[in-house]
RNA sequence: GCGGACGUGGCGGAAUCGGUAGACGCUGGAGACUUAAAAUCUUCUGCCCAUGGCGUGCGGGUUCGAGUCCCGCCGUCCGCACCA
């Protein structure tokens, strides 16, 4: 008997196996039910790390589970290939964004096939080959044909060092987060999608979305962030007018003063007769925008002189240019009610403008504001002419009403969601397909000269955008009028090309980006997994292009991703040398270090970071442990929404199940005959329970049930229902540990692989229990269990609990006062 | 500040409907096998003043019975943030 399982030799032998009969190749064609499983594509950064090994584990025990139980499954694997770090590469190494990328991707590819994954990878793609992103041109033109792409100018952080746009997330306290440069205010002219158009479509398609975390329905929700109100005009005394926006109509008499945003049109025109009024939005415009900046910021204003009318006649409010009033929301102008706001209140305190009470609590019927803060809260209107009386809500309706009749204002809806912008001053990344042409200004590019192709030639050794000082590429004829014109040097933003690729993997002809029934035949995705981070913008996105797809009539598809689960982080312990220096965890044993023996700080185990040299290579841990030991390690203990904590003792147990299973799968079948009841019901509530468990994703509980089935086979005695149990179980553990799986399945000429074989069907009278263990309590304490015949009449149980010793004595000869019985579970006898 | 999640042994965590808290794994103890070690196997492992008592962050409540439901605190983590 062979007594180690040799995962190196099987790893290796059944991944051949596997692709050479294309095993998990997904047939477009199969009369089996479909299924998508997708786990979120990794960005070819060098080298797989353990969060990829945990999330494609997940998919994969899904997948092949879905296979076993009857599903034609759809579980391919792809690259996000476009991106900043290959031109950071590109800067640093001297070497092209391209081939950097695809290096990389034949390493990771590599990596991931040694772990032994179900994917398909007849379908696999890489967003920056033009054989993708051409198509994402075709459907970026498509967009823009039906009106969903516009151009507009817009403030962009502009590092003035490495001359290129940053998002908001690479700006560090004001500073470009590489060149360390102060970030400036840009005005650029940008590509959008208008994504608003769909803001209500994407608030009420969440609500479909049963299957996806609420935490990341609740998020997108705050992210779209509608807010009902009025939106009403003050006239100004200079004869002009302004707009506002308010969700509390109701506290229209509290009203004591009128802002506007430092960018406002009422704020530029004053400031063009008025120094002190430009030096003040100059001033607003310094202020920071961090989350502590903003705490301590004062609120500060600038009074314009001029004064607004209130329109229920209330007197007239003098107007404010203010720092804390924001042009891209609203109107860019609100009005102040300092008794019900507490930016106002701050506001009126500083310049002493009246705070008025309008809304009472009712403990305070005294209008005349004396709190130390602002009241948000429902209560009902006082001090408020018609409206006294009425609570907020009713008065909000009563305002907007009364607007609406006279004409100066009306009920509006204001979203938080900006629409996309998704032009990017970078040379990798999609060619936005569009000219400029100086006669004919902006023209598409004629679907027959896509795809708009990168040139190769691009020298990153000075700042810049490599697309716009390429000496000829951006220089074409104009489709229009044959002239000369430009090629817009932009390129798409990487959310875009991450926003269709499930559906590319679905059907990728040569000519379209996709062919509509094959991809509905296999979407929406049925299940997609990853990382929490990408809850809002990378899912938001891409169910704004799935409805955009929809619009412009390529797909009947609403909701791309029908399920959707977070996945938790992987973890590991910090350490830190005396001198402070990060130490990696295999320069650290016995808490000093190797190196030196100096004393060594074990800090907070935290999310594997390069920066704090936490990470633990998964290459090296496949070649000693192999990967089924890998794979179980990242199913077991922690629930996979949480995060886990990567330890040497973690992966040595697992690879000790591998070893205890190899035990009992090595060798012939015993011949016993006669049957194990109990061996038989425990395996049928296992094949129950697993598969059940695996449906919902819980693969820890799912690990934990197979390791007591493993037990109670290990300590049966040979029997035919021991021998149908050991058969069984590597059927059971074939999804999560498929290399011993096969192995166990080919040793013992079971036929065929084991990823073809069906998942075992339960026997639903082998579920059931004869007898139950109930639990004998005094009032409400356990004393004792007896086991009894499942279904015992509850006179018959209460009967026996009574005849208890222990319940006997505690009675002590008097009659309980209430005795419970709950069937098959408990009986409780009350002193 | 607003919104949300969570809090169970030495550790990760189970407990699906309000019904035996601590499954399963890790760590640790004892023992078997061995010249010895590794591996493997057996067994124990919430706490304490131990025929009993106490225990699911803290304080109350509902109930025959609460980790689970209700009220009030405390703590940790996450998201958003001058959003009118």
């Amino acid at each position: 008997m062979a007594s180690r399982f040799n995962a190196l030799k099987a790893d290796a032998h059944w991944q051949q196996v596997w692709d050479e009969a294309r095993t998990f190749a997904a047939d477009d064609h199969s009369a089996r039910p479909k299924t998508y499983v997708l786990e979120m594509f990794p960005y070819p950064s060098g080298k797989i790390h353990m969060g990829h090994v945990r999330n494609y584990t997940m998919g994969d025990v899904l997948a092949r589970y879905r296979r076993m139980t009857g599903h034609e499954v759809l579980h391919p694997m792809g690259w996000d290939a476009f991106g900043m770090p290959a031109e950071n590469a590109a800067m640093e190494k001297k070497v092209h964004p391209g081939t950097w990328t695809r290096a990389n991707i034949g390493t990771m590819k590599a990596q991931l096939k040694r772990l032994g994954f179900a994917l398909d990878w007849t379908r696999e793609l890489a967003t920056c080959e033009p054989d993708y992103y051409g198509h994402e041109q075709a459907l970026f033109l498509d967009f823009y044909q039906s009106g969903l792409v516009y151009r507009k100018e817009s403030a962009v952080n502009w590092d003035p060092v490495d001359m290129t746009v940053l998002a908001n997330e690479q700006v560090i306290d004001g500073r470009g987060w590489r060149s360390g440069a102060l970030v400036e205010k840009r005005k650029l002219s940008q590509w959008f999608l208008k994504i608003t158009q769909f803001a209500d479509e994407l608030l009420d398609g969440l609500g479909s979305l049963e299957h996806w975390p609420d935490k990341v329905r609740l998020m997108q929700e705050n992210w779209i962030g509608k807010s009902q109100g009025l939106q009403f005009r003050f006239a100004l005394s200079d004869g002009g007018s302004v707009e506002v926006f308010t969700t509390r109509p109701d506290t229209m008499f509290g009203a004591s003063f009128v802002a506007v945003a430092a960018d406002h049109p009422i704020a530029q025109a004053v400031a063009a007769g008025n120094p002190d009024a430009a030096a003040f939005i100059e001033r607003c415009k310094q202020g920071g925008t961090t989350a502590a900046e903003l705490e301590t910021q004062e609120k500060l204003g600038f009074d314009t002189g001029l004064t607004a009318t209130h329109p229920l006649g209330a007197g007239e409010l003098p107007v404010y240019i203010a720092n804390f009033v924001l042009m891209e929301y609203g109107t860019g102008a609100v009005f102040g009610v300092p008794a019900h706001d507490q930016r106002d209140f701050d506001f009126a305190t500083k310049y002493a403008l009246p705070i008025r009470r309008v809304v009472s609590d009712g403990d305070k019927p005294d209008p005349d504001f004396r709190e130390p803060e602002a009241y948000t809260g429902p209560g009902t209107l006082v001090n408020s002419h018609f409206l006294d009386g009425m609570d907020v809500e009713d008065a909000k309706r009563a305002v907007i009403a009364r607007a609406e009749d006279g004409g100066w204002g009306k009920g509006s809806t204001v979203y938080r969601l900006r629409d996309w912008g998704v032009s990017r001053q970078r040379y990798w990344g999609t060619p936005i397909p569009i000219i400029h042409c100086p006669t004919c200004g902006e023209v598409a590019v004629p679907r027959e000269q896509l795809p708009v192709t990168l040139p190769d030639d691009v020298t990153f050794d000075v700042p810049g955008n490599p697309l716009d000082r390429h000496p000829t590429w951006k220089h074409v004829a104009c489709p229009h009028c044959g002239g000369e014109a430009l090629r817009d040097t932009d390129t798409l933003d990487t959310f875009a090309d991450s926003s269709w690729y499930f559906i590319r993997f679905a059907s990728q002809p040569k000519d379209r980006p996709f062919d509509r029934s094959v991809a509905e035949s296999w979407l929406p995705v049925a299940q997609y997994i990853g990382g929490v981070e990408h809850a809002i913008l990378h899912l938001l996105y891409a169910r704004f292009w799935t409805r955009a797809l929809r619009h412009v009539g390529l797909i009947d598809l609403a909701e791309p991703f029908t399920g959707l689960f977070t996945q938790g982080m992987v973890t590991h312990e910090t350490y830190k040398a005396a001198d402070g220096r990060w130490l990696a965890p295999d320069e650290v044993r016995d808490g000093v270090e190797i190196a030196g023996g100096g004393a060594v700080t074990v800090g907070r185990v935290e999310k594997m970071s390069k920066s704090k040299k936490n990470t633990v290579d998964p290459e090296p841990i496949v070649d000693q442990y192999g990967a089924d030991a890998v794979r179980w390690f990242m199913l077991s203990d922690s629930p996979p929404e949480r995060d886990l904590e990567w330890s040497e003792n973690g992966i040595e147990g697992a690879w000790r199940f591998v070893q205890r299973l190899w035990r009992l799968f090595d060798g012939e079948a015993s011949g016993a005959t006669g049957s194990d009841a109990a061996l038989d019901r425990k395996l049928h509530q296992t094949i129950a329970g697993v598969g059940a468990d695996i449906e919902a994703l819980s693969f820890n509980k799912a690990v934990a049930k197979l390791y007591e089935l493993t037990s109670a086979i290990e300590k049966a005695a040979p029997s035919a229902s021991r021998d149908t149990a050991i058969a069984t179980l590597m059927r059971l553990v074939a999804p999560m540990v498929p290399h011993i799986a096969e192995e166990a399945w080919a040793a013992r000429a079971q036929g065929g692989l084991i990823a073809d074989t069906e998942w075992p069907a339960v026997d639903p009278a082998l579920l059931v229990e004869d007898e139950v263990t109930i639990a004998i309590q005094v009032n409400g304490k356990l004393r004792e269990t007896l086991t009894l015949a499942k279904g015992l009449p509850k006179d018959e149980v209460e009967a026996a609990a009574l005849a208890v010793d222990k319940i006997v004595r505690a009675l002590d000869g008097n009659a309980p006062r209430k005795v419970i019985v709950v069937p098959d579970r408990l009986v409780n006898v009350v002193l």
